[in-house]
DNA sequence: GCCTGTCACTCCAATATTGACAGGTCGAAA
DNA sequence: TTTCGACCTGTCAATATTGGAGTGACAGGC
């Protein structure tokens, strides 16, 4: 629901074609929501059927430029003042690092140091991004840079993080069921009755 | 995809149920990879066709226990050791926040300083969560531990990003479009030519 | 005139996710 | 004994997202 927010978002400042909008995304928006093309270009037909925006003018190659309709600007107001419901966020790098304790010590150290690295990269990315004046150009300035910012100080987090994180495992305790082989792929990594069945799990055990 | 790869490295620690497996996404899991209870079914069903789980048990109500096959063992090694491709994480936070200039300063900056707040009280959480030593009990503790510790680190960040982003607007540039009244939607926030127009967009104005 | 690159849109198949509904079992308390 | 609150499994439609194919128009250089 939040990518047809962010195209009416788009849309306030300046009118655009589904290629323009493609374009912010690939250069700003979609580092906080990704969007592909077909995606986009179904959504907006999706918008102009709903009358949240129509097409002001027609360019060149078949270009459609849209604009806001009041309703559409109505509505992009009304979707800022909402209230969020935080729901916990996807992220598939710590989804891994749940289960990193299946992979030897040392891999799982360098999976964490390599993050740290992709980190350390996307950073440095970022901060010439606000040191570069052509920004200016195609972000929304102000807020814009605030949403930059975040971007900053997260890789900086994760830096920080992944280096603690890989310091952890590496002096680890012993405990884990870590050293798993590539080889023997035994089912009873962590032996049974590790864990304590909760309830009504006693009657399988019957 | 990685719904699939969850269920997998849950289930190398002890085989379960879809119940089972629901609840551990609701108390831990879901933090970094949330998933509803229709999705945990269906995909354990796929799984299941795959050949990569079988059930190895059936319980009282109807209850199927799930175990890893040796197929299903490789595959969680071989997701482990993939590469992940960075790509940006969707944040609806953020998504708003780079609109927010859309909405009058003290509205705008309010809404910065909730987030602070919630990000204080989810903090919170995550602290007596980590001191709890029930903790131990479901989740896969070493592990389990740094993806917590990132979520505390997240929630600091949040707090100090917030608020120095409200302190940003406040101080603000008196440029922005800012103090757009709810009363007047006009569609002309911005003014015409604001943004210089890039490459082919120089037809349309012909 | 031809070629290449960019612009610009449409359509599609596959998969992922959400939200809601439906239905049955068991244990314990009232 | 009934009832209630877990427990436990499933299905469905709607929507969101990915990834790619296919099409044609226009501009500039050769």
């Amino acid at each position: 629901m939040s990518l047809r927010n962010a195209l009416l978002g788009l849309l306030v400042f300046r009118p655009g074609s589904g290629y323009d909008l493609l374009k912010m995304f690939d250069t700003s928006l979609g580092y906080v929501w990704p969007a592909k093309q077909s995606q986009i270009y179904g959504e907006l037909t999706k918008l102009d059927a709903t009358g949240l925006i129509k097409v002001t003018e027609e360019g060149p190659r078949g270009r459609k430029q849209y604009s806001l309709t009041p309703e559409g600007h109505a509505e992009t107001l009304r979707w800022l003042s909402e209230t969020r419901e935080s729901r916990p966020l996807r992220n598939p790098m710590l989804l891994q690092t749940f289960f990193l304790g299946l992979l030897p010590r040392e891999e799982a150290v360098q999976r964490l140091l390599d993050h740290a690295e992709t980190s350390a990269k996307e950073h440095d990315t970022l901060v010439s991004l606000r040191d570069t004046e052509e920004w200016d150009k195609d972000m929304l300035t102000v807020c814009g840079r605030l949403v930059l910012e975040h971007g900053i100080r997260q890789r900086v987090l994760e830096q920080e993080w992944a280096h603690w994180a890989a310091e952890q495992l590496r002096s680890g305790h012993a405990e884990g069921p870590g050293t798993t082989g590539t080889e023997t792929a035994d089912a009873d990594t962590t032996g049974p009755g590790v864990v304590a069945d909760s309830t009504d799990q006693a009657h399988s055990g019957r």
